[in-house]
DNA sequence: AGTGGAACATACGCACCCGTATGGGTAGTG
DNA sequence: CACTACCCATACGGGTGCGTATGTTCCACT
C-alpha cells in the first residue's frame, strides 16, 4: 500500500543532477535505499519520541549529522518521507503478524497469549510508542489512517483464525479480536511506557477474560 | 489540579495595563471568566480537531474573529492556556464520572453497560476524540500526563466500585475495570470516528465479556 | 466633562521550518 | 586526464507562529 510511487516531476530538475529515479522505470531499482532507510529510522524514531510534528526535516539532519542538502536529494518533499515511513511501518507490521500467528494446531490459544504479552508495554514499549503515534498521526491523514486500517484488517483476521482453530466460532472469535487489540492498545495509552496500573496477575487475569480460557 | 496558578510577574508590565489578576489577592476572584473560557472552548476544539499542535494563538485568533492582543490580555503566555485546557477537562471529566457512576442499589451490572456505551465512537464521537487527544498529549507532556492519570484513578475506583457493588470481588472488579477503560479508549483509537469494526451485536457481546454477566 | 482601567487592535522582532538554488567534493569510467 | 553521476553543504526567500510593545475604543465612575 502506498508504495513508494515516486514520479519524475516534469522539469523539476535542469541541471544534470537527478534524484533515485521512479520504480516504474524497471532498469534503476531503487538505488541507495540505504540512505533513504537512515532517514525513515530516524523520523520514525522522533515519531515515537515526540509526535508527527517532531518529524522536522531540519532536526532529523541535525540528528543524523547532515544538512537538508542531503535530505532533498533523497526525498522530494517532507511527504514523501512520511509515506516512507507508513510502508515500512506497514510492511514491518505484516511480517509481525505473520510471524506471531504462524503456530502449530492445538497450541493456539497459547499463542493468542503470547500476541497479546507482545503487546504489551512492558515488554514492547518502543513498538507501542510507535503504534501509539502512528495511530494518533491517522487521526488526521487519510493515508496513515488508510494504513492503519489495512494493518488492523490482517491483525483482526490473523486472530480470528487462531481463535477459530481453538474451535471458537467466527463470530465470537472475531469479537474476541477486536477486543484484544482495542485492550492492548487501550493500556498502551493508558499506561503510558510504565505498567503502574498492571501488575502481570492482572494482566494474566485479562488475557484470560479475553481469550474465553 | 493545576488550578490556575497564575501570579503576577514582577514588573513585567510598566504602564498602567494589568492582566487579571492572581488568585491569591482574594478581593479580585477572576473576572472575565467567561472571556477565558471562551478561549479555552475554541482551543479544545482545534485540539481535537487537528491535536496539540492545531492549538496556535494566531489560528485561534483568527477563528474567533480576535486577534492576539486579546489572547495576550487574557492568558501570560500559550501554556497558560494549555494548563486551563487541562483544567476545564480534569473538572468535566470528574463531573461525567461522578454522573456516570451514581446508580441505586443492584443496577450495577446496567450502570457499567451505560458506562460503556458512553464513552463509545459512535455516541459521543466528540469526547472520544477530545480523549484521545488529551492522551497523546500526555505522552509528551507531564503536567497532561498527570491530569490523565488523575482522572483514570478515579474513572478505575469508581468502575470498581460498581463491580464491587455488583459482587465482584475487589481485585476483579480492578481487573475488569482496567480492562473495561482500555477496551472503549483502544476502540475509539482502532475505529477512527466510525463504527466499521463494531456493529452493535459485537458491541454488546464484548460488554458482556467485559462485565463478566 | 474628564479620567482611568478593561478589552482589544496593530505592528514589530525573533525563531523556526520548508523548499529551492547552487556550489563543492569524490569515485568511477572512458 | 577529463567527464559525469552521485552525494552532500551552503545560502536564500517565504511563510508561520510566539511574545512584546504600543495604540485605540468603550464604559463606568466621579
Amino acid at each position: 500500500m502506498f508504495h513508494s510511487i515516486r514520479y519524475r516531476m516534469p522539469e523539476r530538475r535542469v541541471n544534470t543532477r537527478n534524484r533515485n529515479v521512479a520504480v516504474t522505470a524497471p532498469d534503476a531499482p531503487l538505488r541507495n535505499q540505504t540512505d533513504r532507510s537512515t532517514w525513515v529510522r530516524a523520523a520514525t524514531h522522533a515519531l515515537a519520541e515526540h509526535g508527527l510534528d517532531g518529524v522536522k526535516v531540519e532536526t532529523l539532519a541535525r540528528r543524523l549529522g547532515l544538512t537538508k542538502g542531503s535530505f532533498y536529494w533523497h526525498f522530494r518533499d517532507r511527504r514523501e518521507l512520511l509515506d516512507a515511513m507508513l510502508d515500512t511501518w506497514h510492511d514491518g507490521r505484516l511480517d509481525d503478524i505473520r510471524s506471531l500467528t504462524r503456530c502449530t494446531p492445538g497450541e493456539e490459544m497459547a499463542q493468542l497469549h503470547h500476541v497479546i504479552d507482545t503487546y504489551s508495554v512492558a515488554r514492547n514499549q518502543r513498538g507501542i510508542r510507535v503504534e501509539l503515534a502512528v495511530r494518533d498521526w491517522a487521526r488526521h491523514d487519510q493515508r496513515a489512517r488508510a494504513v492503519v486500517d489495512a494493518v488492523d484488517a490482517v491483525r483482526l483476521d490473523c486472530a480470528t483464525a487462531l481463535f477459530v482453530g481453538a474451535g471458537i466460532t467466527p463470530d465470537e472469535a472475531r469479537n474476541r479480536s477486536l477486543l484484544l487489540y482495542a485492550y492492548v492498545f487501550g493500556l498502551g495509552m493508558m499506561d503510558g511506557e510504565r505498567e503502574s496500573r498492571s501488575p502481570p496477575a492482572a494482566r494474566a487475569f485479562i488475557a484470560h477474560l479475553i481469550t474465553g480460557g
